[in-house]
RNA sequence: GCCCCGAUCGUCUAGUCUGGUCUAGGACACAGGCUUUUCAAGUCUGCGACACGGGUUCAAAUCCCGUUCGGGGCGCCA
């Protein structure tokens, strides 16, 4: 038989990192054992489910490189995979499990069920269905339902005994099953809750193995009830680490960026994503760290999955992005980089100072600032940033009128001309050669962290160069007017 | 409050199943050195952990129990 697993997300907002994390697992397992993977919009919450919120999510699956061999859009053979297109399905099962009486209509009102449930809090007890309808004689509940009286179907719990289940990462869980609630399969609107809708897909779609995050564990036993109720086989569970904050709660995107479409706007490549998540409680024999997805596929294993959550660290993914970056070929680069350049820049250019950042950058995002000012028609500092430590603005400026010479009687500038001339230039002048060549780097970009200097210089162009340079001067030239001495000193 | 899950450097982890090779290994971060025109990158070094207490055993990070701490769940959300 082969394996089937799904990714089923709910479209209510952006799409989520945590989404990512847990396809990732599926995915790999699917692929591992040479079944099939699903993605099943579980969108039965009709007030906060959005098509764009759908779309989004399957926009950021592709961009990861997480694909699906079935789902609302590829279609396949077991389809509907939108759960509002199933609607009819589950009331047609809830009405079986009401027959068998697994599960009894509800009558009771919202206001009821805050009112108990406060009561039961303020009591300090878990707060439950109090089972007010589950004793409710049939006959007498069919006809509240043809008086048209709203209500929803609940799960008829047993009273005592437990369920257990083989959990593949973390062995058996067992629940003793008064401590699970008579939950809700029937919204009063006639949709189904997770629960319900949850089961029957999974059956229905011939999901043998459901991966999802371990906020699910208390959940289980219901879902394990239905299964036994349909008189189905269940699939097998395992239920993976919660992402964690820095402060360990279960990741939220008030503590730590969680949108996927964050991650592709700052600049991180999808395949270092994936590598980063996959590392999230997982780890390849090997150890190493930088793998690919084929590595995942080939190496899973559930015993391999850590049963800790761990801590989301944004560091080290900024580190491992850096890694892909460096490794990416110039021209694939240039092609990544092209969205994060200032609308308007040419392949081209793109192409001509990527040698220069390519070792520098950690997100394409960082492209734009770490390259303003070769876009940039003049660059903004402050003077004194120009003058070097203990020296003075009128022995500094003397300095550089000395290289704005020589640099003017070079026909073609090359990188290897100018930092011989600048090396003989500081030793002339009894200079430190990092001081004149800083002195150059804040003149020509206005910034005293930059890219190699003489090579930055050549691609920026002599004309650039020289304009620059000349502001500097003039910059230079009114220090020295203002502040004579002491020197150095940035006002 | 009740139930469940978990516990190795600050963080991600290897080792745990199958006890000895672990004076616990790697990576990120941090600190310092080297390299160097700056910043990165690279390289070397340093800092740094088996939560605690019992038990089993010749031997425990590893098995068992308890405690503590952390997390999750307890919705007509998923």
């Amino acid at each position: 038989m082969t394996v089937r697993l799904r990714i089923a997300p709910s479209p209510t907002g952006d799409p989520h990192v945590g989404t990512a994390y847990i396809a990732l697992f599926n995915l790999a397992f699917a692929r591992r054992h040479g079944g099939r993977f699903v993605l099943r919009i579980e969108d039965t919450d009709r007030a906060r489910s959005t098509p764009e919120s759908e779309r989004m999510i399957s926009e950021s699956l592709r961009w990861l490189g997480l694909l699906w061999d079935e789902g609302p859009d590829v279609g396949g053979p077991n389809g509907p995979y939108r759960q509002s297109e199933r609607g009819a399905l589950y009331r047609k099962y809830a009405d079986e499990l009401l027959e068998k009486g697994a599960a009894y209509r509800c009558f009771c009102s919202a206001e009821r069920l805050d009112q108990v449930r406060k009561a039961q809090e303020a009591a300090k007890h878990q707060p439950r269905y109090d089972g007010k309808c589950r004793i409710l004689p049939r006959a007498e509940a069919e006809a509240r339902v043809a008086a048209g009286e709203p209500h929803v179907v609940r799960l008829r719990v047993p009273e005592d005994g437990f369920t257990s289940f083989a959990d593949l990462i973390r062995g058996e869980v067992r629940i003793e099953n008064r401590t699970v609630d008579d939950q809700v399969l029937l919204k009063s609107d006639g949709m189904p809750t997770y629960h319900l809708a949850n089961v029957v897909d999974d059956r229905l779609m011939g999901i043998t193995h459901v991966v999802r995050a371990e906020e699910w564990i208390s959940s289980t036993p219901k879902h394990l009830l239905l299964y036994r109720a349909f008189g189905w086989e269940t699939p097998q569970f395992g239920h993976m680490p919660l992402l964690r904050n820095s402060d360990r709660t279960k990741i939220s995107k008030r503590k730590n960026p969680t949108s996927l479409k964050w991650y592709e706007a700052q600049g991180y490549l999808p395949e270092a994503l994936v590598n980063f998540l996959a590392l999230q409680g997982f780890s390849v024999p090997e150890g190493i760290e930088i793998f690919p997805f084929s590595r995942v596929v080939e190496t899973f294993e559930f015993s391999r999955i850590n049963t800790t959550g761990p801590v989301f660290d944004l560091q080290k993914l900024e580190w491992l992005n850096g890694e892909y970056i460096r490794k990416l070929g110039a021209e694939d680069l240039a092609q990544r980089l092209l969205p994060f350049a200032r609308p308007g820049t040419s392949l081209e250019t793109v192409r001509s100072i990527l040698p220069l950042v390519q070792g520098r950058l950690k997100r394409l995002g960082e492209f734009q600032e770490l390259t303003d000012f070769f876009f940039a028609d003049r660059v903004e500092y402050e003077a004194g940033l120009l003058v070097p430590k203990k020296l003075e603005p009128a022995r500094a400026v003397e300095g550089l009128r000395t290289f704005v010479q020589a640099y003017a009687a070079m026909a073609a500038p090359v990188a290897t001309e100018i930092d011989r001339e600048g090396r003989a230039i500081a030793e002339r002048l009894g200079w430190k050669v990092g001081d004149l060549f800083m002195m150059l780097r804040v003149a020509v970009t206005g910034k005293t962290a930059t890219p190699p200097l003489c090579e930055t210089m050549v691609a920026l162009g002599k004309d650039k160069v020289a304009a620059r340079l000349d502001e500097a001067v003039r910059k230079l030239d009114g220090l020295a007017r203002t502040a004579p001495s002491p020197a150095g000193q940035p006002q």
